[in-house]
DNA sequence: CTGAAAGCGCTAACAC
DNA sequence: GTGTTAGCGCTTTCAG
């Protein structure tokens, strides 16, 4: 089988008799041809199969319909959330994307990507890749270098820049205020890592719900996992020992509160009644814990789609002859999804 | 701000004082340039923040060294897993990835999407949607109109088509092995959809290992969920009256297996000890639940390697004049990790 | 309504 | 070593 090779716009014009401007004309649906020479052409094409190259088409344009995406941990359900909302959008406002993952959440050197990224001439970029440590280091140094409007997710308020973020901080006090609604007194936080906004975050959220409240907050009553399950157990375990007198915790993520749960079943800790939790993400599966959890739900897709409109539209402002630069803040609010987990059976 | 243009070639050799000719063989590091000229050369580039336009240079070189990959419901952790794979792979191959992916897993219509791919130049396709009902079909008659290179991933073994897949009926024998060797007696089996071809393959697999050690097989020993867990509890419920004797069950899936623990621990029934829990997919989680769940774990990251070597592999290959195009098949074995849902501690 | 010429940014092929 | 010419596949501009 030899593969068949590309038909070109020169080849339809040929075999149609015209010029390839006609040609042109009709795939870019202009009103100035003959109906019957639309129309020869038109099946020419479909007998050829001839489909015009986008490429070509960019490289005239300056333009290539294509955003940039740069993501990291796509084996993690949060980030493949995020993307999923992204491809959505994105193929309703008729982009295509470029897709990049970087193989550590904490990269230094972004040169390369914006060589792919610029070389490939995409018309924006979606930064999707959470604030960790200093990855965000570079952003006042090297951002001028990128040529393109850019929109970054999931990070702190920063001037200059372009963010869609979901509120954490919101997220983490709603947990709390339910979990004191429900009558409990000694709430525990069992966080995300501490070098990950999004950890720090939820965290505040926590200490302020519980200083509004006028509780105390001292170093016990929270331990520190890094999002996995074993790394809850094992912080849970922590927590345990150094806040004793807790009767519910607010947990960073519902990976973590699954060994929450699990560890609280071995041990003959009756959750809801001796231990209230709540969790933080709203993955599927959370409905089917045991009990099922009680957890702050966000909408990760809708993060991912709220961005894609973001970039386009910069990027439509971009391309204006008076572009005057807009620099703005979208925050997405989560919202608390009660279960069992967190609602005592015997009223406090 | 005005948005910095893009630099060119041009631009370059001008500042330079040479042709865009030396400029490009300095970027694309020929020989026949004094060291000199290569310095200053590179200066300049340095110091404009050149970045040659991948664009132009596909359009001369016929060649994009970009992948299509058409996927499907990212939201789950299965194709994001693969995805991750893909990205790993290309990453390292150095090509650059346009993604795609499909509303619905059942699409008919793909006229869009080869448009979109084989306007963009990609150099192969990757076509990372399972098989479900009759979505692919369209490969008898369509297949031919795709110029380029293209991987299946996860289908039934045809002819004519490369495909990668795990071994999904090997996945479910394992299962169902084990379950014997533990001395089960009577291994129901809660199934995925029914369309999807890997739900059909694991069930195969669960049939399989039953006549192999001379069991009989009825309608009431299996029931049928679609994946998640809701669908899993509801499918519980009615196989645990359609088959009372039941004492195991090979659940098709994690998320599934989850309701079944769940349901379990609500009615009072000890896993493992009444009743022995396998699942299928290894995702990170299932180490958490409650009893930790045994499952057969499938690598799809390395799916989406393998996948991604192969497609490279053959894009090589078509791309010499003497091209004899081969079809290949790989399946890749999946592994059960044995953990305290299926290990009775009172010994059968 | 249609076509000829020029050119997007780059490289292949050849000349000097 | 380096420059010139032509052209990848398409659109823009302008002439007819």
């Amino acid at each position: 089988m030899l593969r068949q090779a590309r038909v070109t716009i020169r080849e339809v014009a040929k075999a149609a008799g015209v010029s390839t401007q006609t040609v042109s004309r009709v795939i870019n649906d202009h009103p100035d041809v003959a109906s019957d020479t639309r129309k020869r052409i038109q099946d020419i094409i479909e007998q050829f199969g001839y489909q015009p190259s986008a490429l070509a088409r960019s490289l005239i344009k300056q333009r290539s319909y294509t955003l940039g995406v740069v993501t990291a941990g796509l084996k993690h359900i949060g980030p493949s959330r995020t993307l999923n909302g992204i491809t959505e959008e994105a193929e309703e406002l008729g982009y295509a994307l470029l897709l990049k993952e970087l193989k550590s959440f904490s990269i230094t050197n972004l040169d390369p990507i914006r060589k792919l990224l610029i070389s490939s001439q995409v018309d924006g970029i979606l930064w999707a890749v959470p604030e960790i440590g200093a990855n965000r280091a570079w952003v006042r140094d090297s951002l001028a270098k990128f040529t393109v409007p850019m929109i970054f997710l999931t990070m702190q308020v920063q001037e200059e820049i372009n963010i869609v973020s979901v509120d954490n901080f919101l997220g983490g006090k709603l947990a709390v205020q339910h979990l004191i609604e429900q009558g409990y007194q000694h709430i525990g936080h069992l966080s995300g890592p501490m070098d990950w906004w999004e950890a720090r975050q939820r965290k505040k959220g926590w200490e302020s719900a519980l200083s509004d409240s006028g509780r105390e907050i001292s170093d016990g009553c929270w331990a520190e996992g890094n999002w996995s399950s074993a790394s809850g157990e094992k912080a849970f375990q922590e927590l345990l020992k150094s806040y004793p007198e807790m009767d519910a915790v607010f947990v960073a993520n519902d990976q973590m509160s699954l060994s929450v749960l699990q560890i609280a079943c071995r041990q003959g800790i009756s959750v809801p009644d001796q231990l209230g939790v709540v969790g933080f993400d709203g993955i599927a599966e959370s409905a089917y814990f045991w009990p099922p959890l009680t957890t702050v739900n966000q909408d990760q897709a809708a993060l991912g789609k709220t961005a894609v409109q973001e970039l386009v539209h910069l990027i439509e402002l971009s391309r204006q002859a008076e572009y005057e630069p807009v620099i703005k803040t979208i925050l997405l609010e989560p919202s608390l999804v009660v279960r069992e987990s967190s609602v005592p059976r015997i009223k406090k």
